[in-house]
DNA sequence: ATAGTTATTCTCATAATGAGAATGTTGTGG
DNA sequence: CCACAACATTCTCATTATGAGAATAACTAT
């Protein structure tokens, strides 16, 4: 096979060029519903087209950098957010410019300040998970897996308490899972479960000022604990689905 | 901020060049221990030191061809192997020739044949992972994170199926477990979960010729069932740790 | 006050796990 | 050929985790 490896040792600066981008799948919730960050492109390819926002890394940028930079400039950089390595898409025809690979990453906030369009983007908003237009490139894919992953996150890490304030009641808390799996929880086992979790959430010693706006106890006041992982994990109710 | 929309838009033609390449941490099991897939540099820089297998993408192929074709040149194509991205890196300094942002992927397969170097290579080896030596670049990290997503992957999926043939005893399978994870596991309790999670494994009413080297039964053979995932999930026994 | 809401705690049945042991088969060494 | 050790497979029993429903009590609005 002298074939395949003369071509291994393939000069790499003989390469057409590669870019490389970021694109970041921020999500929110924001009155009861998920929401993802989008901006509306103003340029070609793909003008007026929503998209997840993202861009060229720059020079001396770590990737992770080049995430946080690409969310900052959307929303002004919030504190306690989460951003973590998604996935990597690099299909010779993704991007009709040029060979793009994108880099993608998740973040998980709580509710972010309205955001605004940057230099390249016609508009930015947060939009509903499930009232989504057709996204530009190959960003359906893109934050198909990003849901996908953060509805798996949720079950082995306390990563929800990134969806809500600094203190929360558990209640909160379970408002989450639910806006983000979409099913309802049993609110007595979620209960039991959230406190039997070491680490997870640890008492302030403090309460809601009243109840709820149409009656209820006060609800204790919680903090993040600080468990990095869930043991045992929160599992997703089972879904019916026969093997496959 | 002007002048952090103007950044954002610069022109990525005019960047310097960014060149993708793919990592593969490829395991595999040879006489009971966990195995790497390095390769001993032949070329500056790093030369002489061990390393991931790896290389450039080409233009016209996509991210995951270019792990196995990378994994390809070095152990020749095997049957029932699994490949997943594992992640990406870019930090600026990585490698000392050029901006790299590289690719990595995670093989798992069952006993693959000796490797041979690919052209880059001076040498290329299956290596115990209790044995390694310090890596080149930074691909300790990446080997360290592919392990973890390894071990993890075994919990929740019927992954550990791809390190044995195509059938195998319950014993067989355990010994994968034990060998990946690094701790024994319970002989009676591994064989009840195997058999009771639904699509993990499903007999082939046969069984071994004769029983062990040393005795024992004939044991029952099996071949890898048609679930994707594990329901309940076979958890690594709890470590001790504290919170944190 | 009264009814409707909701946080929190309980109870009870069932599923899943960890540990240890029993049962029966098979290869090895007398 | 026989006793024994090794090992696949099955069981038992205690403990833990989960799902479902209900009880208790603290609040708001009427």
């Amino acid at each position: 096979m002298d074939d395949s490896e003369f071509l291994a040792g393939y000069d790499p600066r003989a390469f057409p060029a590669v870019a490389v981008t970021v694109d970041v799948v921020a999500l929110t919730i924001r009155e009861g519903a998920l929401h993802v960050l989008l901006v509306e492109r103003g340029e070609q390819p793909h003008a007026g087209r929503w998209a997840l926002p993202g861009g060229f890394i720059r020079p001396d940028e770590d990737l992770p950098e080049a995430a946080a930079r690409e969310l900052a400039e959307e929303t002004g950089l919030a504190p306690r957010v989460h951003i973590e390595q998604l996935a990597s898409y690099g299909a010779p025809g993704r991007d009709p410019r040029m060979r793009i690979v994108s880099v993608s990453y998740l973040a998980f906030a709580p509710r972010l300040p309205d955001p605004r369009a940057g230099s390249d983007a016609a508009d930015a908003a947060w939009r509903r998970i499930d009232r989504l237009p057709e996204l530009a490139f190959d960003h359906d894919r893109i934050l198909g897996e990003g849901l996908e992953r953060a509805r798996a996150k949720l079950e082995y890490t306390p990563l929800a308490t990134t969806f809500v304030d600094e203190t929360f009641t558990i209640t909160e808390l379970r408002g989450v899972y639910e806006t983000v799996w979409g099913v309802p929880l049993h609110a007595g086992n979620f209960h039991r479960k959230v406190l039997s979790v070491p680490g997870f959430v640890e008492g302030t010693g403090q309460t809601t000022e009243g109840g709820g706006t149409r009656g209820g106890p006060r609800a204790r006041l919680y903090r993040a604990g600080d468990a990095r992982l869930l043991h045992p994990a929160l599992l997703r109710p089972a879904r019916e689905e026969a093997a496959g």
